[in-house]
DNA sequence: GCCATGTATTGACTCAGGTCAAACCCGTTA
DNA sequence: TAACGGGTTTGACCTGAGTCAATACATGGC
């Protein structure tokens, strides 16, 4: 159960593309094999980092599906993005040297973890890396302004189809099927995400249904019309 | 009007401490002073980038006042942040080479050009500065954690209470007063940014003068209980 | 197998904020 | 000075989503 024991190299991972940079020299490569220090597991509903505690690695989840969330001592609570494979999480722990959202493992998960003093080394050697970064840190700037404009003009309905479509993309980029997906969360966790409440959420869902956009059973979700749910999010009928 | 002819010099500004890392020997800062390209004036209403414009710099305000918005062709418009003096914008368009919002000067503004493959080259010498990018695109991450925040979970007097607090204690970190504030924006743009309509914004001003909580005359605030705010802000008694 | 518990659905009612419209304020131009 | 236009305020009314509550479904533990 030693971590040190699994042997761990990006250069033969399967999710190096989505996570490493590419088109790198053999000597590059080895470099980056030693961002990862250890790999992790996290068991569903533990939490990989959480609010307050010191900040040292990245994360890039290896397998498994985690949220990150907010919560203020006064009750407000708000899940701010769900992660899956490929994806590197605690970017938001850099600028005060703790981390300032809990991330929880929405099922059993395993983590690369990627101490920042080593990523920051690497990248000053290994240009490619040090533009990798960036672009990460971009992108979920990028994905956050998505977000804003969801919550800030969104109906519930418009809101819920973009959040499908979402996920459902971002499988399909990982070999899954474009149409069919199991929610790993729960229509509360999906409300807090949007903005709504697990009523309203559930609410949406039966409307979905009637109208034959989805088809839901619990958490599988089968997408009948891509198209009608993509209506529904570039809507141009609502204003006048 | 060459802008060449200005001369540049981040060693000697008195924004430094807000854009740049702090403690550096001699040396790193003449490094530094390599950073800024030109300076750009842009005028009231102008531009600085827009979405889709191709991304080649960032850039840190000297003076004026700034907003980003995202609008998509649909119609939707969200203003996704107000920024000012000693901030940086463009962060956005380094994931795919492209600005994905527009920045709009909401007075006349001055900024410091930062050709972005000069600030990862002086980043892979400079570590202070290397790490300083990290830390300001992780601010913008979390900072944009706490507008989710504010548009998934407060209500309208809240998000106000929130963005009056948040723009006086900015300016107050540039040396201006603590409880006086004069609007940049709109209403219109208040509003878009804190996912309101304009009615409301006003409206919820004016239930705060009745209070007593600020004065407000046509764009210029004054904050009477800031304690007021911050308890809206942080709601005890939202939750029973 | 059965119970306990967490999760999801649905209904009835309420209300915060949106919509539409009128009036107002203030700086600018003719 | 008047007329204009962008921005703002306020009122009356409406509606989408929240609230509260009852019921149903699923899963895991024993």
């Amino acid at each position: 159960m030693n971590p040190q024991a699994i042997k761990v190299a990006c250069s033969n991972c399967n999710l190096r593309e989505l996570c490493m940079p590419m088109g790198l020299s053999d000597h590059d490569l080895n470099r980056l094999d030693d961002l990862v220090a250890v790999r992790r597991k996290v068991k569903r509903g533990d939490t990989l980092f959480t609010n307050g505690e010191k900040f040292t690695s990245l994360y890039a989840i290896r397998t498994g599906f985690f949220k990150t969330c907010l919560a203020t001592e006064d009750g407000r609570d708000q899940v701010t993005g769900f992660q899956m494979a490929g994806e590197i999480i605690g970017l938001d722990g850099i600028v005060n040297d703790q981390h300032s959202c809990d991330a929880v493992a929405l099922e059993d998960a395993e983590v690369c973890v990627m101490p920042f003093d080593r990523i920051e080394e690497i990248s000053r050697e290994v240009t490619a890396l040090q533009h990798h970064v960036h672009k990460i840190m971009s992108r979920e700037i990028v994905r956050e302004h998505g977000v804003m404009l969801l919550l800030g003009s969104m109906r519930a309905e418009e809101r819920l189809a973009a959040f499908l479509l979402n996920l459902v993309q971002r499988l399909h980029a990982r070999g899954f099927s474009q149409s069919e997906l199991v929610l790993r969360m729960t229509r509360e966790e999906i409300g807090s995400y949007l903005g709504l409440k697990l009523e309203t959420v559930s609410r949406t869902f039966s409307k979905f249904v009637e109208d034959g956009t989805v088809e839901v059973k619990q958490r599988h979700v089968r997408i009948l019309d891509t198209e009608g749910l993509q209506r529904l999010v570039n809507n141009t009928s609502h204003c006048h």
